[in-house]
RNA sequence: GGGGCCGUCGUUCAGCCUGGUUUAGGACGCCAGAUUGUCAAUCUGGAGGUCGCGGGUUCAAAUCCCGUCGGCCCCGCCA
């Protein structure tokens, strides 16, 4: 290696150095007599100059150079003619006087240009991802990344947890995501699947007396993507023995903050707020709330009875709720954008969306205005003022709470309500035990199966599985999950039941958990743990609004590899070794390929 | 599985609603020449597109219709 410094590294304290610098061109300047080269690397731009007078033969090479030409320059670091330093640059106050240049790689003109400034559509920058990293940003969302994952190591070394790796090459369980099947060739007709998560094995490891485990894992779910989604990912995966919720919160509370405050510089103090799931739910309307702005819903349920609208009185009647949002100033808002809204309620799944205009002397003016008595009215909406908008939906509790969830989190980002500059993590707990799957006629865990319920709901387990919480625990951060976890059963029989209250039959539970009930019958220890996704953190302190952007080599919504073109047919031979046979139309399918 | 937006020289965008003077245009990039202090260099000249693909309507389709492929956002899904 002969390069002496990286471009980024050069000030007025090298002047006079002769040195060595090597990268690619970022961008040339050719005045004739002195060409002028923008050299880059990972570390920064550094002009070079070729001088005809100074040096010929160099001159004439350098004639040759276009973008993205991957070169080796020897030259003299001088100061900058007065007048010409470049206040952009960091190292704009030099310039490189070239005496010697050495062409590594010539390059096809690229199909866009390597430049923050103008971006090519992503397709384009996923299928030249090798040229779409050498931007500055990508460069810097990288080694973002590497910081998080350096800071978040060291954070869980110093305190005496061990990295273990778990296998990739897994056993499909029921429940949760779509496994990535993996065919056994040994096996014929068995299945390895990708883990979802290292959910299992990090139990069996506090059972196997690791104490204190974490990895940095990638995990795998065959669902459809979003733009904080996708099929395979990295979790800040632990889990402790001998230990309560507050232990892992206070923990989690104490990584964030140093992670955060190491590779972004930013200020969180914990404790983080602790808002239960039911709180969450009735105020914000999901599950993930961004408090980075206000905007709570409003519950109007007790007015509705009293007034003579008979949607609200029904809602309210057959046990649902009216909920509603109070919008600032939005009495002006135009007709055609409060269709707007209503169109979007209904995709919500509301049947409706009433709205009421606050006019001067609290005149309510709504097409349904006849049934309200605005007294009323402003005593049940405190926040209510001359000039706001108010929205209501009348409908089952958890409809009218989503519908208007997803209302406040649009309106928030249309408004301009969230303060972006705000950083507003929070925990999420007592999260309910189960939920009942309406399709498949059985109550479903909420969080996982191996979540241990409230002590204190225990009796309820079998009477009202409903009403049992979960020792369960999110943490949500500006509006995203970052992670969630709980205290797991380390009871073999209380495993057992609710297995059996999962409706996974025993025989069932016995293939699929044997090894786990087993293990939980050979002394294991209280333990609890969490995994927080890297990806979704990495991508909120990068500043970027998709998880592709601190990937280096994602998948698009199709879950295609635009680089390498995964997936892909294979040959009829690697199918037969593996024993598997396509159908007609996966045959079909293979045709675009 | 469903809803929405998008696809036009290498790139990015206009043209599409209201089909025909558009020989499909601008900017960036590219090529050639000029140019000794630029950093969005500049000046002169030039090349480059069967408008994602297939079908239909029409005297005539980038433009209207249907289908399809691809990218993005969302619902469902994501224990």
């Amino acid at each position: 290696m002969t390069r002496t410094h990286r471009c980024g590294e050069l000030t007025r304290a090298h002047v006079g150095q002769t040195v060595t610098l090597a990268g690619w061109v970022h961008g040339r300047r050719d005045h004739g007599g002195v060409i002028f080269i923008d050299l880059r690397d990972r570390e920064g731009i550094t002009q070079l100059v070729f001088d005809s007078d100074a040096n010929l033969s160099a001159h004439q090479q350098a004639e040759h150079l276009r973008d993205e030409y991957v070169i080796e320059v020897t030259g003299v670091v001088a100061l900058r003619p007065p007048g010409s330093e470049n206040p952009h640059l960091s190292t704009g106050e030099i310039e490189v006087r070239a005496t010697a240049l050495r062409i590594w790689n010539a390059a096809k003109t690229p199909p866009f240009s390597v430049d923050d400034t103008i971006h090519a559509t992503e397709a384009l920058r996923l299928k030249y991802r090798y040229l779409d990293l050498r931007r500055p940003t990508m460069q810097r969302l990288l080694a973002l990344r590497h910081h998080v994952s350096f800071a978040v190591r060291s954070f869980l070394h110093e305190r005496g947890f061990l990295e273990i790796e778990t296998p990739i090459l897994t056993k499909s369980t029921p429940e949760g995501a779509r496994d990535y099947l993996v065919p056994s060739r040994v096996n014929p007709g068995t299945f390895y699947a990708l883990p979802q998560s290292p959910q299992l094995f990090k139990q069996i490891l506090m059972i196997g007396g690791a104490d204190r485990y974490f990895q940095l894992a990638r995990c795998f779910r065959d669902e459809d993507l979003r733009l904080d989604r996708q099929p395979e990912f990295t979790q800040i995966d632990l889990e402790m023995s001998f230990v309560e919720r507050e232990d892992i919160l206070t923990l989690i509370e104490a990584l964030l903050a140093e992670v955060c405050q190491r590779t972004a510089g930013l200020h969180l103090s914990p404790p983080f707020p602790r808002l239960t799931y039911d709180e969450v739910m009735n105020r914000y309307g999901t599950d993930k709330p961004d408090l980075r702005f206000d905007l709570p819903l409003e519950d109007l349920s007790d007015f509705a009875k009293t007034s003579s609208f008979n949607v609200f009185r029904h809602a309210v009647e057959t046990g649902g709720s009216v909920k509603a949002l109070v919008i600032p100033q939005g009495a002006g808002f135009s007709r055609s954008r409060i269709d707007q809204l209503v169109d979007r309620a209904k995709e919500f799944g509301a049947k409706g969306l009433a709205w009421i205009k606050i006019g001067e002397g609290w005149k309510l003016e709504s097409a349904i205005a006849k049934f309200f008595d605005a007294t009323a009215l402003q005593k049940a909406l405190p926040r209510a003022h001359v000039g706001d908008l108010v929205i209501c939906v009348a409908d089952s509790t958890s409809v009218a709470q989503q519908t208007l969830g997803r209302l406040r989190s649009r309106l928030g980002t249309e408004l301009q309500l969230i303060e972006t500059s705000q950083w507003k993590p929070l925990w999420v707990i007592d999260f309910p035990m189960f939920e009942y799957d309406e399709e498949a006629k059985r109550y479903v865990a909420l969080h996982h199966p191996f979540t241990s319920p409230m002590p204190e709901d225990l009796p309820h387990l079998e009477t009202d599985p409903l009403r049992v919480r979960a020792q369960a625990y999110d943490l949500v951060l500006n509006g995203f999950e970052l992670g969630g976890g709980s205290i797991r059963i380390h009871s073999p029989a209380l495993q057992r039941r609710i297995f059996s209250l999962l409706g996974i039959a025993q025989s069932e539970a016995a293939e699929k958990f044997g090894f786990l009930i087993e293990a939980l019958e050979l002394g294991a220890p209280p333990h609890g743990g969490i995994a927080l996704g890297l990806d979704r953190l990495v991508m909120l302190l990068g500043g970027t609004e998709s998880i592709r952007d601190v990937i280096a080599f994602p998948k698009t919504q199709k879950a295609q590899c635009l680089l390498t073109g995964a997936p892909s047919p294979v040959d009829p031979e690697q199918l037969q070794e593996l024993h598997i046979a396509l159908t007609r139309e996966a045959e079909d399918g293979q045709e675009g390929h």
